[in-house]
RNA sequence: GGGCUUGUAGCUCAGGUGGUUAGAGCGCUACACUGAUAAUGUAGAGGUCCCUGGUUCGAGUCCAGGCAGGCCCA
């Protein structure tokens, strides 16, 4: 068997085309499935992509993670079944219906009916399903995509109405009435997801307005009059608004029970009237100068109008406002329960920090007003529409109702898309100051830039709007919630405690409605009167309960009753009327739900589970393993976790890596609009798979940012991947000349490889070790350094490199397959440990390696497990010093300009102890061989040219000394040579600082010898050594010889021979230097050359000229034919 | 505005429990080596460890307050 050569560059795109290729073949992925059956399975869940967009490199990103870790555990011998799936709902695809359509909300019904609608939308969610699967197969993530679940399957609908129906069983689903996020211009509420969606909030300059409310005089508002000067004064409460159009539907003033408020005097800076004006203390600054203060008061009416002057007339708190009343401010419609309205309450989220530390309390608009003022006994001001249904002042386009006199039917923000830069344009909100400001109820009207939600599709401002909805009383189950969540190993762990834990610290409960077309209908039937519903669990349910509103002739037929596949969507569910116990007939809840409680839904409804296949679910139930996006926090991760706790009083999910974005290489976010999204199919053609992948996942941990640079790919291509290639065709090389095979039954015992051998072999099981640790700890990145850093610093640069001559000299000895036996296992062992981050250059590796032994794919095997007999520290340690002692001889050649190809004697290695030396001396030879010299020369104290100094040891005389330190740091620098020898022979040494005694120890110092008087020394830390530079003429001679071997080897290259080739060299007889290192080193010179013959003539013509530092001599290179 | 997170060389990143001289790779400069060669070695240039205060004999590291970026939530 031969090793494969490849022609360098290797192709990595192709080794990914052709690996894939291969795996598709040969059903390696269902293989790695059922070649693990009875094995204990290993549970992931998908988090299902939505196909209605392309998918991007960051996608790619987190479809790594997930790969990684499946993939590591079915090398673990664990079972890893990978549903693939579908998230089909959603907002997002009827926009993009509607859009493509030309239509709206609104004419859903009109111009297209729901059904056809729906089919479009349907149609429309799969667009990109062949290039996700595409990029799928492409980027070698495994995952089963032949039979995925998708969300808007009947079974899949079905199994979310059988949950559904256990948390109404449980009591868990109710219907209420909530302040919601509403975009007119949609025509729908917006999810919180919606209203997270990027570039949501944003900077608008909106006009804002002071009101002032005009206090009623009453038991409760004397103390305000008295300050006032009577109760005939004119008092009035300043309240802020940003949203002016929230006025009329005011109905309450909040304060904060222990804010301080003042009195103050002063005028209507429009009208000028005398007025007094209640505000918070904080805030009078705001409004009123110092100047102000001093001005006089007379005249202000008649005057000029610069200087707004007031006088402080009283002080209270929060707590004497509460239960004033006041006039209201725009009287335009009577309204239920009006009696209790416009009132001062208390609430707990007022503040001064802006505004006037009073809240304008509108019901209707505003979640924490509705909150206030359902506490308060405040009403909200309600209306009948033309049916008499009650409801807010704007109706559901955004518009103002009929009752608001003269600014009915105007639209609240700007929905008709007037353009606001026209001369005639006026916004309702500025009308409203307008009016305002002629009523003298203005005190104050400014534009003011604040951030302030829109739709994230329609880009028009969002309302808070009270809506109907269902919710799921996940705070029922807070604490549960909290308690099991802190059994999940989060990755990282700060968003596990931080922003999830908070999150559920502040869980409110989950609005589950969606007045929507695409999505899971709510199974939930109600008679008109609201007295009697029924929640429907499945198909079988909704069938049996058609049969009897046909009996009950409320339906005409069952459209469901002749087996044809059901469609649970609307319009279809809308159109099933069911009876109720009482015999009246019963209509659908119109509400969808929330999509994320279809992707929450996964762990049971991919299987169909509780309809059927409970065996499956107990089996895959919960998940030891799940990743997506931080975003995902507050959504799939929620949901999964809600329902998990609610359901089965279980987590979802035991290890969660929750991975960061991939941002553009300047750190901007990736968009097509700015044009920096990097194509990932591109990235993939370009730098194959597997660079790309390792690239995500060994620059930065998955949860931090990744800041996306081609270049990087680039390098790690080059350094890591290259440099594992470049190993690979040097082992294949020589095997191939040797005709060496491994023969696992026949290996060279491990204590008979040489000290090289079983020193990488001992840094391979500490990587094993390492690579384990970091992936059962889901730490993907660290285990990608780690064996960066052996393939690139120990295997590449050490082993290899000091190994050379062991694999291209000579014959198959023992030491030879000792070093083939190791430099296979090592990659072996890569090109597993690589795999699950790396799947197709490690399958290739494997493959080429394997020769056909053992299991067909990489991805089959069991992952070695680290061999702690062959772990040896004390070997690891020596070799560092190796590496060390030869990296300032290498240092101390290049201070002295002499090349390493010049032999030297000998090194000098001060030693202080005989641990040292005798690691040393083990090393000896590689030390040598590595830099050329022929021995290395130990100086111990014996020896009596050692001069020693000394270092403080910090860490020691810190916690000891304390604030002497510094005293005692600067006594010990100042040790003489006497005293550092009385140290280290008595182990003790009495001192003095600043007058004091103090005993130093040997640990309190470090001793080191960085000094050789006479010689070239150079250190590293602890480490000293001196090269010397004496040149003999046998070293010259061995000098020029290896100068001559050098030119010999280039020209042998030069001139395209293969490494097997054997020569016949002639050289010019006209340099005596020449002649004698040929003279002593022929032997030498021939072996390293393969030359069979190596002689001089005396003119050499027809060849080439080897150019040496002082002289060049004509040559002729033949290929020796026997 | 709140929560979480990041800030170390031109770039990408390491820097348990505080220890005085802060590292690596890439990039740059110079020299060397080389039958792995688009590799490698040695040396050099390059740092207010985001800022300010505090604790300490000693802070990149601990504490507080800021600043800037990111994500999430209002």
């Amino acid at each position: 068997m031969k090793y494969p050569e490849y022609k360098q560059p290797l192709d990595y795109a192709k080794v990914g085309e052709d690996v894939l290729a291969w795996w598709q073949e040969n059903h390696i992925f269902e293989k790695s499935v059922s070649s693990r059956e009875g094995q204990p399975t290993f549970v992931f869940y998908e988090g299902p992509p939505s196909a209605n967009g392309a998918p991007g490199i960051h996608h790619v990103m987190a479809r790594a993670v997930k790969d990684i870790f499946c993939r590591y555990q079915t090398m673990l011998g664990k079972q890893v079944p990978r549903k693939g799936g579908w998230d089909t709902h959603g907002l997002p695809i009827e926009l993009q219906v509607e859009k493509e359509l030309g239509i709206t909300k609104e004419d859903i019904g009109h111009k297209i009916s729901i059904e056809d609608y729906n089919q479009r939308c349907r149609e429309t969610v799969m667009r990109f399903k062949a290039q996700w699967d595409d990029l799928t197969q492409k980027m070698g993530y495994w995952v089963d995509l032949d039979n995925p679940y998708v969300t808007f399957e009947p079974e899949y609908i079905e199994s979310c109405w059988a949950l559904l129906k256990k948390l109404y069983d449980k009591g868990f689903l109710y219907k209420g009435y909530t302040i919601q996020p509403y975009s007119p211009a949609a025509g729908t509420g917006l999810s919180s997801h919606e209203l997270n969606q990027p570039g949501t909030y944003r900077d608008v300059k909106d006009t804002t307005v002071v009101a002032q409310f005009k206090v009623k005089p009453g038991e409760v508002a004397e103390k305000l009059f008295a300050a006032a000067g009577g109760p005939n004064a004119d008092v009035f409460i300043l309240a802020w608004t940003t949203t002016p159009w929230t006025l009329p539907a005011n109905t309450g003033l909040a304060v904060g029970k222990n804010i301080p408020y003042q009195l103050i005097s002063t005028f209507n800076p429009y009208t000028f009237e005398p007025i007094h004006v209640v505000l918070a203390r904080a805030l009078v600054g705001r409004y009123f100068s110092e100047k102000g203060a001093a001005a006089p008061m007379e005249g202000y009416a008649e005057g000029d109008h610069k200087l707004l002057p007031w006088r402080l007339e009283g002080e209270f708190t929060g707590a004497d406002l509460v239960g004033i009343t006041y006039e209201r401010l725009f009287d335009l419609t009577p309204f239920e329960g009006e009696e209790r309205a416009f009132r001062v309450i208390p609430a707990d989220f007022v503040t001064t920090e802006d505004g006037t530390g009073i809240v304008h309390i509108s019901p209707t608009f505003g979640a924490d007003d509705f909150r206030a003022a359902q506490l308060a006994d405040i009403p909200a001001l309600m209306v009948p529409d033309a049916e008499g249904t009650l409801g807010p002042i704007v109706d559901r386009t955004g518009r103002y109702v009929p009752q608001m006199g003269e600014f009915a039917g105007r639209f609240v923000k700007n929905y008709d898309g007037q353009d606001e830069t026209a001369a005639g344009y006026r916004s309702l909100d500025v009308d409203l100051s307008i009016r305002l400001k002629e009523m003298s109820r203005a005190f104050k009207v400014e534009k003011y830039e604040h951030t302030y939600p829109h739709c994230w599709r329609t880009d028009k401002p969002v309302l808070y709007y009270p809506l109907d909805s269902w919710f799921i009383k996940t705070t029922a189950v807070k604490d549960r919630l909290i308690e099991l969540n802190k059994t999940i190993n989060w990755k990282p762990e700060s968003t596990g405690t931080g922003r999830f834990g908070n999150w559920l610290e502040n869980l409110v409960d989950w609005n589950l409605s969606r007045s929507r077309y695409w999505g899971t209908p709510l199974p939930i039937w109600r008679t008109q009167d609201r007295t009697e519903e029924i929640c429907i669990g499945s198909i079988a349910e909704l069938k049996a309960e058609i049969d009897k509103a046909v009996v009950a002739e409320v339906m005409t037929h069952n459209p469901y009753a002749n087996g044809e596949k059901i469609d649970l969507h609307r319009p279809y569910v809308d159109d099933i009327f069911l009876v109720s116990p009482s015999g009246q007939p019963m209509y659908r809840e119109p509400d969808l739900i929330d999509v994320w409680f279809d992707s929450g839904a996964v762990p049971y409804a991919q299987w169909h589970y509780p309809i059927e296949n409970a065996d499956v679910f107990a089996k895959n139930f919960p998940a030891d393993f799940i990743a997506e996006g931080v975003d995902q926090t507050r959504g799939w991760f929620f949901t999964l976790h809600a329902l998990a706790v609610m359901l089965e009083d279980s987590v979802a999910f035991k290890n969660v890596i929750a991975n960061g974005l991939v941002l553009a290489k300047d750190g901007q976010k990736m968009s097509k609009r700015l044009g920096n999204a990097v194509d990932p199919f591109a990235t993939i053609k370009q730098f194959g798979p597997d660079a790309t992948r390792w690239y995500l996942i060994a620059n930065a941990p998955p949860w931090d940012n990744l800041k996306f640079d081609p270049a990087g790919v680039v390098e790690v291509q080059r350094r890591f991947f290259g440099t594992l290639f470049n190993t690979y065709s040097f082992y294949a090389l020589y095997a191939n000349l040797d005709g060496f095979e491994i023969d696992e039954n026949n290996r060279v015992a491990h204590a008979d490889l040489s000290e090289l051998d079983r020193w990488i072999l001992s840094k391979l099981q500490s990587l094993i070790a390492e690579v384990r640790l970091q992936l059962d700890s889901y730490d993907p990145t660290k285990a990608a350094r780690a064996i960066q850093d052996f393939v690139t610093d120990h295997l590449s640069n050490w082993y290899v490199r000091l190994s050379r001559r062991r694999f291209w000299k000579g014959e198959l000895t023992t030491d030879k397959r000792g070093a083939y036996e190791t430099l296979h296992e090592c990659l072996s062992t890569v090109s597993q440990l690589m795999a699950p981050i790396a799947p197709f250059f490690a399958e290739w590796l494997y493959r080429n390696l394997s020769g056909g032994q053992g299991p067909e794919s990489v991805h089959l095997t069991l992952l070695a497990e680290a061999d702690a007999t062959r772990l040896d520290g004390a070997l690891e340690e020596r070799m560092e010093l190796a590496q060390r002692i030869s990296s300032l001889a290498h240092s101390l050649r290049k201070k002295s300009v002499l090349k390493v190809r010049q032999p030297l004697q000998r090194i000098l290695v001060p030693v202080l102890n005989d641990t040292t030396k005798a690691q040393v001396g083990l090393v000896e030879d590689l030390i040598c061989a590595e830099i050329n010299v022929k021995h290395i020369e130990f100086l111990d104290d014996e020896s009596g040219v050692l001069v020693k100094s000394v270092k403080p040891n910090f860490k020691r005389l810190g916690q000891q000394y304390g604030p002497r330190l510094k005293a005692v740091g600067a006594r010990i620098q100042a040790m003489t040579a006497a005293e550092i020898s009385k140290l280290e022979k008595e182990g003790s040494l009495a001192v003095e600082v600043n007058g004091e005694p103090i005993t130093l120890a040997p640990d309190d110092v470090e001793i080191r010898t960085d000094d050789l008087p006479g010689w070239l020394v150079a250190t590293d830390g602890p480490l000293t050594v001196a090269l010397d530079v004496t040149l003999t003429d046998a070293l010259r001679q061995e000098g020029l010889a290896r100068e001559l071997v050098n030119r010999l080897q280039n020209l042998r290259k030069d001139s395209g021979l293969e490494v097997q080739d054997r020569i016949r060299v002639t050289l010019a007889d006209q340099e005596p230097a020449l002649a004698a290192a040929v003279a002593a080193f022929g032997d030498y010179i021939r072996t390293e050359t393969q030359a069979l013959a190596l002689d001089f003539a005396p003119e050499v013509s027809g060849g080439s000229v080897l150019e040496f530092d002082d002289f060049a001599v004509p040559v002729r290179l033949e290929i020796a034919t026997n």
